[in-house]
DNA sequence: AAACCATAAATTGTCGACAATATAAAAATA
DNA sequence: TATTTTTATATTGTCGACAATTTATGGTTT
């Protein structure tokens, strides 16, 4: 069960591979958040050419993991908490809406099949060991086959290229591995029900809710890690 | 009056101005939509390198005016039916929130100079000469204003950066020039008075509901577009 | 010592050429 | 003749080098 909907992006050029190898270091914080990219020193480590590194770095400043001036270069993007709060409010506004178009457009199956995630989800939330790790492939795998059903292509881009990289840096970063086990479970069934019931209303007003909700999550972690950050200098 | 809202692209480098060129032709149809980009062609007529050119094709990825294909190539982005839908779902979304956001966070001034455009918009309206264009860039005005009175700079960059263009394209190829001034004013003047209230709840609505007439617009134009483009074959 | 200016170093932007892949044309086979 | 294989052409991907711009350094002036 690898990280099948965050990796399919089809590597054929060298590029490509560029693309995702910094993509996942800068989304793990290997690559530090804020810090400046020096194109000759990356493009040597990666073996690469600089034009081929700066292909990379447009594709990267296209999901917003990067900014670049011009003539002057580019920083990975920083973690502040105006940017957390303003990328949920339009993750909460786009998920929202995919919600709501996939009670209407996701296929029986489909719905049976996130049920069926959902149960895994259930028993194998008490294998202690890698926990965290399913917790998060599972929700992740759950929203993303949401968003799928919306079955809206402009949508299911901008959420799953555009946006998950960044949320997902926020959340690995600030260690969100956390407890909110039990809540997210119930959460996603009643989103489920409201999807096979086919109440598109209902179902978005949840789905908003469940992301302010992991919103509220993200932040207090967040405050912390301002707050030990504050102490270090 | 210009567009200033539309070209506040900093154009400080070659790729720069060969992007907003190109950005250019493609909305308005010079370059058609659906057709192949040949690299080696546009880098001559723009007067510059590949990599320039590729610089420039690779921005205009990221706004969506044109799709890559690795080892294929460019094609400018097919106006369809099923992209029109798809794209104002996301736009309604994205444009709710932020007219919501804009009732909390517009300073008074702000608004003022929103109904004061409204006003001028109202005068200009009868002099015909030039009226689709007023009421075009009058209209983009009005939307942006209230983007930017958001105060959420991903969703600024989301809608004004990334989404606008491709709107504006459909909206050109289709000679939207079209009878529905009086209407989108009286709406339009709804929508800030809501927001002068800050009733975000009621701005949110009434700007989803604007957009979903304007799309109904655009809709009818777009089905006699096709009609007409099936009689040609 | 601080602020300003001139010079040197480093970084980004741009170019032309070559390699790898895909498309078109020609030849071969059924 | 239709279909497949092979060859040739064209297009995209990648590279290394040079030009333009920015940043760092050192010197000058107040």
């Amino acid at each position: 069960m690898t990280q099948h909907f965050l990796n399919d992006t089809a590597v054929t050029t060298a590029s490509d591979k560029v693309f995702v190898d910094m993509r996942r270091e800068i989304v793990e914080g290997s690559i530090a958040q804020g810090s400046k990219i020096s194109e000759p020193e990356l493009a040597k480590r990666y073996g690469v050419s600089r034009a081929t590194l700066r292909e990379a770095l447009n594709r990267l400043e296209s999901c917003y993991l990067v900014e670049r001036k011009a003539n002057i270069g580019c920083r990975v993007v920083a973690l502040t908490a105006e940017r957390l709060i303003e990328v949920y409010q339009v993750r909460s506004a786009l998920e929202g809406l995919a919600c709501r178009l996939a009670a209407d457009n996701m296929e029986p199956d489909e719905v049976q099949g996130l049920k069926q995630l959902l149960n895994q989800h259930l028993h194998t939330q008490r294998v202690k060991e890698g926990e965290s790790y399913y917790q998060e492939a599972g929700d992740l795998d759950f929203h993303y086959r949401i968003i799928k059903g919306s079955k809206n292509a402009h949508l299911i881009h901008l959420l799953c290229h555009d946006l998950y990289q960044l949320i997902r840096m926020y959340r690995v970063q600030m260690g969100m591995v956390g407890p909110r086990v039990s809540k997210a479970f119930d959460e996603h069934l009643a989103i489920i029900n409201a999807i096979e019931n086919h109440d598109g209303e209902l179902a978005e007003m949840l789905m908003k809710r469940h992301i302010s909700a992991s919103q509220a999550n993200i932040q207090t972690k967040f405050d912390g890690y301002q707050a030990l950050q504050a102490t270090q200098n």
